[in-house]
RNA sequence: UGUCCGAUGGUGUAAUGGUAACACAGCGCCCUUUGGAGGCGUUAUUCUUGGUUCGAAUCCAAGUCGGACAGCCA
């Protein structure tokens, strides 16, 4: 195929925030473009993340540039390695292949180097150039880490308690928040510069309890946003984290750490969700009362994803974890990325539904009907078809001779003719599947009935003479006569009948456990007017049977798909062993049939 | 209650003072050895009121509705 008949690659994405990013580009207003995606360590990315990184990421793919990616790990009490090793292996599957050229990581175990920038003491810490072995966690790059800078902030801290601008409050939490509500000054705001020195040294050592005394900027407690009346800087934990072990116990909050991590790795757009909208006055607040020399970085914030028929707060994820209400983080009905992975979807599918829905800053319910086409149309291009059989009904095949056997030529994607041909086998004995064949059959029910005719793909016209069922009146095998002209090439292959079916060779059949995975919800909104979203669990978002599979399907490989033709794409699970297949339907084909019944 | 933010078909987005468009969903037809895919067609939209203007989805004002925040979480 030359270039030229190539699709158009879809055109680079527009919104309000890549229109500033690209007004800047314009105007050389930094060397290089620098995002950063910044998850805390304290739950499995899902696909709300999936968007930040599409965003953060496609940025610094777009106007070449670089995105770290940063555990924002200033809280010990709620962080685990276990989650920095997941996001870091789900944030690397997302954009491999597409941006992992643009993905910004430090050499491990460095920290912020201290430099002079135009005259004044500097901290820095650039990512790894270009050039570099980019894998996450192999050799010796890793992700930034907040917590890597907390002797830097610390620094900063002391600069802004030097400067007047921080004190040491011993106000308990609760009066705090009083104070804060009423607009009221703290009684300790009023510190002389040595005192709130000496305190702060004491915090750090260790001499006070949890809770006892805080660091507070000192901004304005009549301001109208509550951020900046006061805000804390860092908090008393006598907690061990995961990454700095036992080195600390006073921590940074969020507001604090979190301009001046952006600002340490020379990031220019900090872009994050709506909820931190009313923190940016106090971002801003902290970076220009530092008399930093380098250019500050600045906050944009948009809507989070919200999808119909899932959940989408880490808290909520968990407890559905934690109850056993799916198998784990990676449950394939999770709407985690890890859980998507599982499922069977690729990243190419997920990043084009991040591109499909836009950034903007309101707050909708996105259909999952969006989501569900991007992952149709992705796997439409690369799944090889297969014939699979869900629930089996026998088919015996009256007129075609006992013991032989015949391999018929299949496509294994009619979108993409490089994808070539396989050979199935054909006997007498068949199964097709139950909902193929009805006694009495519904009107424009094009499949198998009694005395009627349908084509078996690939193969013969089949018509069935007979029903023979048990004693309470089960169907056990369908008796069938076929055309045996009307295969490829044959002399009446191209009769017309209005059905064609999948079946497989009941003698050559493989089994396979097949899992269908359906919505995890009953309704587009599990929280809708406060209702506990567990009460509108799907109690069918999970059925397992044992399928009848083309015998191609042994060879079955974990990164290819496969779609049951008529039915389903399916992918092999991590379950699987050898002899013993294990696949996980990621979506069903669209089914007008279905449509067409359901208005009886 | 205060502060901030938002409002365009059923849903999500575009149009940046000049013919309201795209995708999904829906509906209909064509095609089909997948009731898949594809093709063609079609339904349906600027929160309200006022103002500025030759002209407003866009600018201004007021209102209405919705969301976020008000942790020593991020």
């Amino acid at each position: 195929m030359s270039p030229e008949n190539k699709a158009p690659a879809a055109p680079a994405p527009s919104d309000f925030i890549r229109d500033v990013v690209e007004k800047h580009v314009a105007e050389k207003k930094y060397p290089q473009i620098h995002t950063r995606f910044p998850p805390e360590p304290n739950g499995y990315l899902h696909i709300g993340h999936a968007k930040s990184i599409c965003l953060n990421f496609g940025i610094a793919h777009e106007f070449g540039g670089v995105c770290n990616l940063r555990m924002d790990d200033t809280n010990p009490t709620k962080e685990d390695i276990e989650y920095v090793d997941s996001i870091t292996e789900d944030a690397n599957w997302l954009i491999a292949g597409w941006a992992d050229k643009n993905l910004g990581l430090k050499p491990k175990g460095k920290t912020p180097d201290t430099i002079t920038s135009n005259g004044k003491a500097d901290f820095q810490l650039a990512p790894i150039p270009n050039s570099e072995l980019r894998t996450p966690n192999s050799g010796s790059a890793e992700p930034f880490y907040a917590s890597d800078y907390f002797d830097q902030i610390y620094e900063y801290a002391v600069a802004l308690v030097k400067k007047g601008k921080a004190y040491v409050c011993d106000l308990t939490p609760e009066e705090t928040d009083e104070y804060r509500r009423q607009a009221k000054e703290s009684p300790y705001r009023n510190r002389s510069v040595e005192e709130n020195l000496d305190l702060f040294t004491r915090m750090k050592a260790g001499e006070f309890p949890d809770g006892k005394r805080s660091l507070r900027a000192k901004i304005d407690v009549t301001s109208p946003n509550i951020w900046m009346r006061d805000p804390l800087l860092y908090r008393i934990r006598h907690a061990e984290h995961h990454h700095t072990g036992d080195k600390w116990c006073i921590y940074p909050m969020y507001d604090f750490a979190h301009c001046l991590s952006d600002y340490i790795e020379g990031i220019t757009h900090s872009i994050c969700t709506l909820e931190f909208e009313v923190h940016r006055p106090l971002y801003d607040w902290i970076l220009e009362n530092l008399d930093l020399p380098r250019p500050l970085p600045h906050q944009y914030e948009f809507a989070r994803l919200s999808l119909g028929y899932t959940v989408m707060s880490k808290r909520k994820l968990m407890q559905l974890v934690n109850e056993k209400l799916v198998s784990g983080w990676d449950d394939p009905r999770m709407p985690t990325i890890s859980g998507i992975r599982r499922r069977g979807v690729t990243p190419e599918a997920l990043r084009n539904f991040a591109y499909n829905i836009g950034i903007t800053k309101y707050n909708g319910i996105t259909d999952v009907a969006v989501l569900e086409h991007a992952i149709r149309e992705d796997l439409n291009k690369r799944a090889f078809r297969r014939l699979a059989v869900l629930r089996p009904v026998k088919v015996v095949i009256t007129n075609y001779p006992e013991g032989k056997t015949e391999e018929l030529d299949a496509v294994n994607n009619p979108e993409d003719e490089s994808a070539g041909k396989r050979k199935v086998p054909f006997g007498r004995e068949l199964y097709i599947d139950q909902d193929d064949f009805k006694e009495v059959p519904p009107p424009k029910f094009f499949r198998l009935k009694p005395g009627g005719e349908v084509r078996l793909k690939y193969a013969y016209i089949v018509k069935c003479d007979e029903v023979v069922k048990d004693a309470n009146g089960k169907i056990m095998e369908l008796r069938c006569t076929a055309d045996l002209d009307s295969k490829t090439g044959g002399a009446t292959a191209n009769r017309k009948v209005k059905g064609t079916i999948h079946w497989v060779s009941a003698a050559h059949a493989i089994d396979a456990e097949c899992r269908l995975y359906d919505r995890l919800f009953t309704e587009a909104e599990p929280e809708k007017d406060g209702r506990d979203f567990k009460s509108v669990l799907n109690p069918h978002s999970l059925e397992v049977v044992t399928a009848k599979c083309e015998p191609s399907l042994k060879d079955a490989k974990p990164d290819l798909r496969y779609q049951f033709e008529r039915l389903a794409y399916f992918a092999l699970d991590k379950d699987s062993a050898a002899g013993k297949l294990v696949l996980n339907r990621t979506i069903t084909l669209k089914d007008t049939w279905a449509k067409e019944a359901q208005k009886k």
